[in-house]
DNA sequence: AGCCCGACTGGGAGCGCTCCCAGGTGTCGC
DNA sequence: GCGACACCTGGGAGCGCTCCCAGTCGGGCT
């Protein structure tokens, strides 16, 4: 150990290669187990790389290959509202499975518009991940268009409001979800069925709001007045329902854009003396697994799984990163209505 | 444009140089704003390399600076887990925002421990981060033995149960914390004080039982029997809470080891009908900002903050990153009792 | 006038890796 | 017996950047 012993050093690949007699190709075949190495040598290798606790600078790696193994996953609000919103943990950490499971890091962006939008984008183009999934940005967000000229594969989660073309989409069919849900309270007899939407400067909602509006003309009933705008969250449906509730005394039902709104709408109703279902029906929107069935009543929901939206575009995305010329889809995945004692 | 134009190629600093007529180094000085540069030649570069649409390769930056500016946060548990646990939620979100505050990105590792440990090693050594907060591994991971041998700096939140020594902790004063919410429940002539501990395979709640059952017995109580061990769930806790109640029907007040598990205790209490604060008074950890004042009868709380605790993770990270020799050091954070309607 | 020093510039080296190419060996087929 | 062709190996080049070093230039000093 001499002064300058440097036994911080990490060893390099040519540090195993010699540790182990080879050459420093022959150590790169074995480590990246290619074929055309004997297995005497690829045996020396392993055990050199191990002996040494060898482990690859992905920095040189990538700097050749063009590779980061990383993909981003865009989540294009402030971090602080991760918190609230259990559709986004979800997707967070469906994320984190499905990417792992092809053997990609994902690597969390929250894309605050109030923020420098130029942070994410340098970021993304930094060379710092191969491809980014991005997720239901909003209408005023100028994030997707951004994006556009970036020169990674992206796929977005939920329409891009405004942009329709020339990208790769996975979505959920939030218009025809909303009308098994308006159809199901329908069929139940109800006749003054009111809606809690969710912001209108995102596409999901906005589908949501259409569908319910849709369907109920189609059953030849008024939506007029009957629908109130919130912000997602648990305090926002509870405000949104009662001023429903004020304006129509007579309310037999609601479809609730999300579950966490539909929790507040909840709350509301029995502070209102209201039975659940039998004064008010209640369905609501995403059928979150810890949520709708814990519910008192249980919530009926549409229900989407986050889970394989993200699998959706985790393999539209190693599609586009074999074949960057892949024609952009758009992906629209199927809904179903879980019924429970709410409704 | 010939057949093999190649717009699709990405500028390198070489091309911006060559724009701008001035040399690569000059050009990375300019861009890296280095002193030495005339203001004339700083113009042109930066001019150039908005013209060309240029972002740094970070890979070969990293490769030559051995910086990545990506700091790995490392949560001890299965991704699943993640929605059930507001404080890992907030711990997650306060390392974003710290991490961005520093200019630094964060990559989010779950290290399950069901799983092969050494991908979670392997990434962290591959050169993908420059360093590692890792959060309240169990007692039984061997995670921490593992990243003592890692040669990246690596800062602990919460103590890394069994090692103790020649390690950077951030930790808050669990014993501390337990004794303040037992003083303030004795203080109030509460006799028959239960607690529901969280697991006993981690730190705080180890420290946290310890504090409620050393200050029992300065108050010349009987803690024997009156402990219940659960898993930091809501479920859990209201488990745990009616097992204790069947054992001491005559209990008077109970100190919880978490906010979510007080709020299963709440459920128990109000089904067996048990006023609070009147008959039980409630007193839990975590003083989580959306779960404690937001329950009925709003939670008294030990109050600790994952926002200061992340901040001095950070802070003693960027000292590790500038001297690598820094000496380890355990930094305790105090924590205070928020009272409310509960006690 | 000579000299030094600070401001600025360009070229070379090299970070650690993968890929390509040139070669060496053994085996098979005609 | 000899080309063909697999299998296997090592060296060189080069990915895009930063850093070091040598150099030029001008102005203020002795």
């Amino acid at each position: 150990m001499g002064p300058r012993a440097g036994d911080e050093e990490r060893p390099t690949l040519e540090d195993v290669a010699a540790f182990a007699g080879v050459s420093r190709s022959t150590a790169s075949r074995a480590l990246n187990d290619d074929a055309y190495v004997s297995a005497a040598a690829r045996e020396k290798v392993l055990a050199a790389a191990r002996d040494l606790g060898y482990s690859p600078n992905q920095a040189a790696r990538s700097l050749v290959t063009r590779r980061t193994g990383a993909v981003a996953v865009v989540l294009s609000e402030p971090e602080s509202r991760l918190l609230d919103d259990p559709y986004r943990a979800a997707v967070m950490r469906a994320g984190y499975r499905e990417l792992a499971d092809v053997g990609r890091q994902m690597v969390l962006i929250f894309s605050d518009i109030r923020e420098d939008l130029s942070r994410t984008v340098r970021f993304l183009e930094g060379g710092h991940v191969d491809g980014a999934l991005v997720f239901a940005p909003h209408r005023a967000d100028p994030l997707p268009k951004a994006l556009r000229l970036l020169r990674i594969p992206v796929v977005f989660g939920g329409q891009a409001a405004g942009i329709r073309r020339g990208v790769h989409v996975v979505d959920f069919d939030n218009e025809g979800g909303a009308r098994l849900a308006v159809e199901h309270l329908v069929a139940a007899g109800r006749r003054r069925i009111g809606t809690i939407a969710g912001p209108q400067d995102q596409g999901a909602p906005i589908d949501r709001l259409a569908g319910w509006r849709k369907t109920l003309l189609d059953a030849g009933l008024d939506p007029a007045d009957l629908a109130e705008e919130a912000d997602f969250t648990l305090s926002g449906g509870a405000n949104a329902m009662s001023a429903l509730l004020t304006r129509h005394p007579d309310l037999d039902a609601v479809f609730v854009a999300s579950d966490m709104m539909a929790v507040g709408a909840l709350r509301t109703l029995d502070g209102a003396g209201r039975r659940i279902p039998e004064d008010v029906a209640v369905v609501s929107f995403d059928d979150n697994a810890t949520l709708a069935p814990a519910m008192d009543p249980p919530l009926t929901s549409v229900h989407q799984d986050p889970r394989e939206q993200v699998h959706a575009m985790v393999e539209t995305l190693m599609q586009l990163l074999d074949d960057q010329s892949l024609k952009p889809r758009q992906q629209i995945l199927p809904v179903s209505l879980a019924v429970r004692a709410s409704s």
